[in-house]
DNA sequence: CGATAAGTTGAACTGGCTCAAGTCATGTGG
DNA sequence: CCACATGACTTGAGCCAGTTCAACTTATCG
């Protein structure tokens, strides 16, 4: 049914700018409006490309940045996904966040100079590297910058606390719901179908970045599907009852 | 034993600069070394200061902001202590963050204008508002404050990515000893005893923050001081066993 | 001093976990 | 191109950590 890689970004291969074109720039690509430069003019945005590297695609489990190396950039995604995670005292996986296109990550790291989890590509993808000290200079030149990455970092504060919130006090199939929820919204946001779309992660990373294990990841599925809110056809998702699922996941967005 | 407001920042009431005191700058302020100006020259301070707002002391239950509200400033805490907690659908509050003497909160509200919880002083409690547009002003003008303020957000993304990781991982146990050493920690820190405090939160609050009913709380306090590791005298708590608090913790710092 | 909030402790219950036994998809080498 | 290995997923049964409900004690404060 679909290919090694066509989770997020391979649905829209038929594109004029290819997302995966290390040559494309800040000003042409088509995440323009999700990414860093959302607040930028053209000026801004190409001396802000001068500082943004773009490398080859990343294969499914190549590392961005592993936790404890000494930081020095941040990321973006431009295609495909990508997950962040801690290892604990005892080796195991926490699955800390999932990074679609146009997301931002390893702003953990700024603090203690070095990275406070590893992050790995889900899928085929491609990622820019901004590196951190040539940004924080040229958010000194541009106000404007320093103001869209001020709410960028503010922007994971409330969504860590807001996780933070959920696997607290909400019940497995609430919190199983409000991520399809989020996967869901975030790609109407960016123009996908917002119905109808790949998990990027196993059950055993849902799992993990909710707080349950691989079985109930599972039990919830086949539950959401026996009660017609979804349908699952392995890790193809697609959402049949929008607002039945919005009930019952009891967020807000 | 101790009268209410005693409880962080009652024990210093014998120094020099008073912690409550509205006239104090921050070239002046104890706190001088945990708070914002860490890495300011002495001028750059002196800019710093002409922004803060230092109003009178706040009591026990008094709100810095409230969820909903536009944002306008973030908060340094002076003395005393304060939490952050989101208001559900259903009304019940949830804990996120607990704030002491030379911490900073407000800063998940930036990115969409407005404050995504609510903030109020847990005891007798004395905060600087720091308006953030003019903050921002001043990082541009002063390159190590933006990276300072860089730098802040991103500890606080790290902290609740822990926290995190801990809710949907730990146990009762491993997370109630973790709280109480992160608050031994914070006390060391500001050089404050690490081995006796007053918890500034009931035990409901407590288990709010960390995902437990508070009659787990109370039990798991009981069972830690059966077992010898602390003393429990109402919110009064003394660790007895900081090394064997740690082992059971299983976390890092 | 009396009211009310905070904390403790016990007993029974349950949502999600653990363990187990399978099926199904994916990919690899012969 | 098939056979087989391996990882991903599903489903069931029993169990247990933490919850819920309840009764009580202890602090706090007008």
């Amino acid at each position: 049914m679909s290919e090694p890689g066509s989770g997020q970004g391979g649905t829209h291969s038929g594109e004029r700018v290819c997302p995966s074109n290390p040559n494309v720039s800040c000003g042409d690509c088509r995440l323009g409006d999700l990414c860093l430069p959302i607040t930028l003019d053209a000026g801004e945005i190409n001396q802000l490309d001068e500082i943004v590297k773009r490398g080859r695609p990343l294969k499914r489990g190549d590392a961005l940045y592993r936790q404890g190396e000494k930081f020095t950039s941040v990321f973006a995604v431009r295609s495909g996904s990508v997950k962040s995670f801690q290892t604990a005292l005892d080796g195991e996986e926490r699955v800390t966040g999932l990074y679609l296109p146009g997301e931002i990550l390893g702003m953990g790291g700024i603090s203690s100079m070095q990275y406070d989890n590893t992050a790995v590509a889900l899928e085929t993808a491609s990622v820019c590297e901004i590196p951190f000290h040539l940004l924080e200079e040229l958010s000194v030149k541009i106000p404007s910058l320093q103001g869209r990455f001020f709410r960028l970092m503010s922007q994971e504060i409330t969504k860590d606390q807001k996780m933070l919130t959920m696997v607290s006090t909400n019940t497995a199939e609430e919190r199983v719901s409000a991520l399809l929820l989020s996967i869901s919204a975030r790609n109407h946001h960016r123009k996908l179908s917002q119905t109808c779309f790949i998990l990027p992660m196993t059950r055993a990373e849902i799992g993990s970045y909710l707080g349950l294990t691989l079985e109930t990841v599972s039990r919830i599925f086949s539950r959401l599907q026996k009660q017609g809110l979804i349908k699952v056809d392995n890790k193809e998702i697609t959402i049949e009852e929008l607002d039945g699922l919005k009930a019952l996941a009891k967020v807000s967005s």
